[in-house]
RNA sequence: GCUGCUGUAGCUCAGAGGUAGAGCACUCCCUUGGUAAGGGAGAGGUCGAGAGUUCAAUUCUCUCCAGCAGCACCA
């Protein structure tokens, strides 16, 4: 058999009998690689250790030191692992499939009986068992009609229908631990010892679709996270307590922001706190608007069906709709209406209003538009996935010449916002056409390339996403970073030129002739709900000074105090900033607790000598350390602090 | 919407076939205390809703509602 070439990292080739395998290599560069590889690189492919290499190549040869790899293959392996460990315990469970996912991994089981909290505790026991027991992992390809026969014999249909999914040309590789058998593509380690015993754990057991497809068999899914080493997996456990601490619906309540309950699922009674929140970035928003040319309107809340019959929403978007039904003594006919689900339409009507000329454009149509969905009662998150809400929507009418000029324009607006509210890291999807759309390809053609243009002229980066874009037209979306790294997509721009046609919008030319204009729908914050949600999680409720809530409390030290406590609290008033006193009877220690676990960023405290010398002493939330200050500087410090970052 | 789990005081939670308990919060009293809980007393519950089994249901069963996790959804 002919020899090649294999190529290392350190750019020496040595030659190799075709068909020998990364292990082979691995040990004969020295035993104890031999022993310690996991997985090859094989021409940037993740490579296992017993597939043979016939051809030249660059190879490298990964350990548990290589992160990427290693985290691939543990977390993979005890997918099956996991999937073996249950059908010891349980023989009759069919297995389907078990996917690496970001910090671990799932795997799919068919089995009557839910999986309890201590079926889990006892999957972990067994499955630590086989990993004690080293079995080696080896691998064979099979013919596809053998594997079907197999998996047809064993039952486990799943399987079959995998095979049956998988493409023609694409080798079926079968893999074994002990006499334990599963249908993957691999890579996979040496041996069940190589996954650390104690750096693994079951979290939970869920439904999920067979395939993802809400008409199949519900199967349940057993979720578990891996890593390296035991204190990684600490760590990870304890990232995971951190976001349970900064949940938005127990700060909510925490911080007396707003409630939720039975009666009116999916929306908020938000509380004076929450509001202030709310409306602070409303006007902030608002501010916003007027400077960049928008134009403010306000229309229904529950429209006749007809409109939505126009709109297409009736036979697109019904089964989201709130129908509002009314009887009327007289009429001949129920008046049916709908709550709006988006405000789009409406402000085509806004437009239509009067006849449009081509000075007109662009239009720039803003609204604060609350909206009512009826989303599925599973999609219910706290204020971020809601049935009532309220978005910063706008749409802009223009021609198509200008939409590249409106994007960019958009562009740096919404990233000024992002600035001001401190998101700095934000990325920008474009979405192209789907397979499933209207309209000529010449007309795709250029609206995809002024979306991108105007990316690049506003000076952004962005990534494409294939086929993701509406029916109607392509879309930007805007998804920002959170404090603590967690994604959220926000803001969006998505051109349409199929409401205005069915709606019948039009404007006059510099020909004297009617022509259609487009509309391009946008959001910066997406809605007011979700982003307030968003603010708490990523300031674990230590809201920036300007739009929290509670800004200072003055609080008194002893009773002599109280006056000038309240001297001081109308001061602030006076000066802008929201400020209340604390003249309770209680110890300065009380106080400060608890202030500070309702995230109040100033206490001022005051005493004797605060009084007499006109004084206050500062304590920021989250600083030990205080400082006494002239009460008129601490006034107008804080003046400055309340004041919003378009206005300083 | 689907699967599983949960629903007891304002909050966090314990409890049992014989109609309920803790801590914190709340009210009152004492205490005037210098930067993350001072002390005492008191009040507070149709045990998510409805039906069934039972001498007896908040506890067991069923249905519904809501919440939580995941899936699906987010034209």
């Amino acid at each position: 058999m002919a020899d090649i070439s294999l190529t290392f990292p350190d750019g020496n080739a040595r030659s190799y009998p075709q068909g020998t395998t990364p292990a082979e290599v691995a040990a004969d560069i020295s035993k104890s690689l031999g022993k310690a590889a996991i997985s090859a690189n094989v021409d940037g492919a993740h490579w296992d250790l017993q597939w043979p290499l016939d051809r030249d190549c660059a190879i490298s040869i990964n350990t548990l030191k290589d992160d990427a790899a290693a985290l691939e293959l543990i977390r993979h392996d005890l997918a099956h692992i996991m999937a073996r460990a249950v059908q010891e315990l349980w023989p009759d469970v069919k297995v389907t499939i078990g996917p690496v996912i970001d910090n671990g991994w799932y795997y799919d089981f068919d089995r009557s009986e839910p999986f309890t909290p201590e079926d889990l505790g006892a999957i972990e026991k067994t499955m630590k068992d086989i990993i004690n027991r080293r079995d080696p992992i080896r691998t064979e390809v099979w013919e596809r009609t053998r594997a079907i026969q197999h998996y047809e014999q064993n039952g486990e249909p799943y399987k079959v229908e995998l095979i049956d999914a998988i493409p023609g040309d694409e080798p079926l590789r079968m893999y074994w631990h002990g006499d334990w058998q599963d249908l993957c593509r691999g890579p996979h380690l040496q041996h069940t010892g190589q996954v650390p015993a104690d750096a693994f754990k079951l979290m939970s057991v869920a439904g999920a679709y067979w395939r993802g497809d809400s008409s199949r068999q519900m199967l349940q899914r057993i979720y578990g996270v891996a890593f390296k080493s035991k204190e990684d997996l600490k760590k990870h456990l304890n990232m995971l307590e951190e976001a349970a601490k900064r949940d938005h619906r127990k700060l909510g309540r925490e911080m007396d922001l707003f409630h939720m309950q039975e009666e009116a699922p999916g929306q908020i009674f938000w509380h004076p706190n929450g509001w202030t929140i709310y409306t602070g970035l409303q006007d902030y928003m608002r501010r916003q608007q007027r400077r960049d040319g928008y134009v403010e309107v306000n229309t229904p809340q529950v429209v006749d069906r007809k409109l939505w019959e126009k709109s297409g929403h009736w036979d697109n978007y019904q089964e989201h709709m709130f129908i509002v039904e009314v009887d009327e003594e007289h009429a001949r006919e129920k008046a049916v209406n709908a709550l709006k689900p988006m405000n789009c339409p409406c402000h085509v009507q806004v437009f239509n209003q009067g006849l449009k000329s081509y000075r007109d454009l662009p239009l720039r149509m803003a609204e604060f538009g609350s909206c009512n969905r009826y989303e599925p009662s599973g999609a219910l998150h706290g204020i971020m996935r809601v049935r009532g809400f309220t978005q910063d929507d706008a749409h802009i009418f223009c021609t198509e010449e200008q939409i590249e000029e409106e994007t960019a324009k958009f562009i740096r607006f919404l990233a000024k916002i992002y600035a001001d509210l401190g998101f700095e890291d934000w990325t920008i999807k474009l979405s192209t056409r789907p397979e499933k759309r209207i309209g000529s390809d010449e007309s795709w053609d250029m609206v995809e390339a002024a979306l991108g243009a105007a990316c690049r002229k506003a000076g952004y980066d962005y990534e494409i996403q294939e086929g993701e874009g509406a029916f109607y037209g392509p879309k930007l979306e805007f998804t920002l970073t959170d404090a603590i790294g967690r994604q959220w997509q926000c803001g969006t721009l998505q051109v349409d030129p199929n409401l205005p046609e069915r709606l019948d919008a039009n404007y006059i030319g510099q020909d004297g002739a009617k022509h259609r204009p487009v509309m391009l729908h946008r959001a910066v914050l997406g809605s007011f709900e979700r982003f307030i949600g968003i603010l708490i999680e990523s300031h674990a409720g230590k809201l920036p000074f300007w739009i929290a809530p509670r800004q200072v409390v003055v609080a008194s030290i002893t009773s002599d105090a109280d006056d000038y406590v309240r001297e001081t609290v109308e001061l602030l008033i006076a000066a802008g900033v929201r400020a209340e006193a604390d003249t309770r009877n209680e110890k300065i220690n009380f106080k400060v607790r608890e202030h500070s676990l309702g995230k109040v960023p100033v206490i001022l405290a005051v005493g004797h000598r605060e009084v007499e010398e006109r004084t206050v002493t500062v304590r920021r939330l989250g600083e030990k350390q205080t400082q006494v200050s002239p009460r008129d500087e601490v006034v107008t410090l804080l003046r400055q602090d309340a004041t919003p970052p378009d206005l300083t």
